[in-house]
DNA sequence: TCTGGGGTCCTTATGCCG
DNA sequence: TCTGCGGCATAAGGACCC
């Protein structure tokens, strides 16, 4: 293992509710709930307002609402996230070349490998910097921690959450370790913290104690090496900066369930098509499909066939899956359905028999990104024309966002990222002064020279920088 | 109004091959 | 030829992560 803290981990802060905060200057300092708004829904994140009421991500949104229900309720904007994501990246890439994204809203960075820092002290003043950099970019907080190994570096960022920077001594570690639970080693959830604990076991320190065989005994190999690993502060994973696609997969959980047969058939062709549309977008095929079914009971089954090559024909797809689909009971309803492929390889078998035969293959059903079908319904709801959160924008009164919609209204505030918190206007949702607009970047594209007239400075800009303390 | 969507990795069972 | 066994691929399920 390392002997310096060079490795470094980024937790963006409450990312999506964030930037919708940045976004939207009337819910800032407010509980803002993201996540699906449907029958079924549950929270991807929410603001550290809204957690005073004790919502929490993957809580289902109807117990959010009971608990917070003077919260702002948004769905997610991944286009958006995923923009100011890319900008965050970028930033990163600018330490070392070494960066392992995890998702929209973390990575881990080689800072060592890029030459950005070599000791504690370098790699404190690389943490500050890139806080800095990444409000003055986004407008936007997150927390960053530095130590020797991945492990450590990610412990350090949940402390220093939010808003904050960690560094962890190298020589500390064990000690520091040692009190914390089980819960906090990566790797160890629900299941295996129950586990753990029916054992005895609720500490770090616990588990080395333990000792390895002990852990292998409860938990197997794999599991139990690894964590008695962790537990020891012993972690030589490396950072890797590209790591390749093992499946492509899509889901989806339906409002209400499907008890009829067709219409599961149905759902499960369409679930191919995208799954499919996906797969060659990303210039791969797949020899393994997998059709998943979670019943009304939420017991969930999966069922795989493995095809003689791979294939990105969603021809051969939509059959696999129904031949999948004819072994399994879906009597009692289904309340999900998902289509995955897996064994991926970048060329087709049909490439060859195709360029051999002179054939083609047939197209993907153009359906771009359709929604499930709920159930026939007299008229498309007025949430498909205007969800909850997007950008819009109104001849007269300019650019605003979607407060709420229904009746045949739909209610806008008028405000930007840049200006005060703006006024709420209610139209009919055909009105033709209203059309979707495209989010605007949270910080003003281009930096206004001293002097030059416009918006007045919020707190997203790079002034908020002064604010970090240098550790 | 109970429980999303996209992934990864591991374990266990089973059949085939040599 | 029979049997044991290691090794591999496949299938199904579960835990975990963000």
């Amino acid at each position: 293992m390392r002997t310096a803290p060079t490795i470094l981990h980024l937790d963006m802060d409450a990312f999506f509710a964030s930037v919708e905060q940045a976004s939207k200057p009337s819910l800032r300092g407010k509980a803002v709930v993201v996540g699906g708004l449907g029958p079924r829904g549950v929270v991807a994140t929410c603001s550290y307002e809204a957690r005073v009421f004790g919502v929490h991500s993957a809580m289902p949104m109807g117990q959010a609402r009971r608990l917070a229900p003077n919260a702002a309720y948004l769905v997610p904007r991944f286009e958006l996230y995923r923009s100011i994501s890319e900008q965050v990246m970028r930033l990163l890439r600018g330490l070392s070349p070494l960066v392992e994204p995890l998702s929209l809203d973390e990575a881990f960075v080689d800072l060592e490998a890029g030459g950005a820092a070599w000791d504690a002290a370098s790699a404190r003043l690389a943490g500050t910097k890139l806080r800095t950099d990444i409000r003055a970019v986004t407008g936007l907080t997150g927390s960053v921690g530095l130590a020797a190994s991945k492990m450590l570096a990610k412990i350090a960022s949940e402390e220093a959450k939010p808003d904050g920077l960690v560094l962890i001594p190298p020589g500390t570690e064990r000690a520091m370790l040692e009190p914390m639970t089980v819960r906090t080693l990566p790797g160890v959830g629900p299941a295996t913290g129950d586990h753990l604990r029916r054992a005895g076991i609720t500490t770090v320190g616990d588990i080395a104690e333990a000792g390895e065989d002990e852990l292998v005994r409860l938990l197997g190999k794999a599991h139990g090496h690894a964590l008695y690993a962790m537990a020891l502060a012993l972690d030589e994973r490396p950072v890797v900066a590209e790591r390749e696609t093992k499946s492509v997969s899509v889901e989806d959980t339906y409002d209400v369930d499907i008890h009829d047969r067709v219409r599961v058939g149905v759902e499960v062709g369409r679930l191919a098509d995208r799954c499919v549309r996906r797969l060659r977008g990303s210039g791969l095929s797949g020899r393994t499909i997998v059709l998943k079914v979670r019943r009304y009971d939420f017991s969930t089954l999966t069922r795989s066939e493995t095809l003689r090559g791979p294939t990105d024909d969603p021809g051969v797809v939509r059959e696999a899956a129904a031949r999948l689909l004819d072994s399994v009971d879906t009597t009692g309803g289904v309340r999900l359905l998902g289509v995955g492929v897996s064994g991926l390889a970048d060329y087709t078998q049909e490439d060859l028999f195709a360029q051999a035969a002179g054939e083609r293959v047939d197209e993907v059903a153009e359906e771009p990104d359709a929604e499930p079908v709920q159930e026939d319904r007299p008229a498309p709801a007025p949430e498909r024309r205007w969800p909850s959160g997007h950008d819009v924008r109104h001849v007269e009164y300019g650019h605003g966002w979607v407060q709420g919609s229904g009746l045949g209204r739909v209610t806008v505030r008028f405000e930007t990222p840049y200006s005060e918190t703006g006024r709420v206007r209610t139209f009919p949702v055909d009105d033709p002064d209203l059309t979707p607009a495209e989010p605007l970047p949270l910080v003003p594209a281009v930096p206004r020279r001293p002097g030059e007239g416009g918006p007045t400075t919020t707190e997203a800009g790079p002034a908020g920088s002064a604010r970090l303390a240098p550790g």
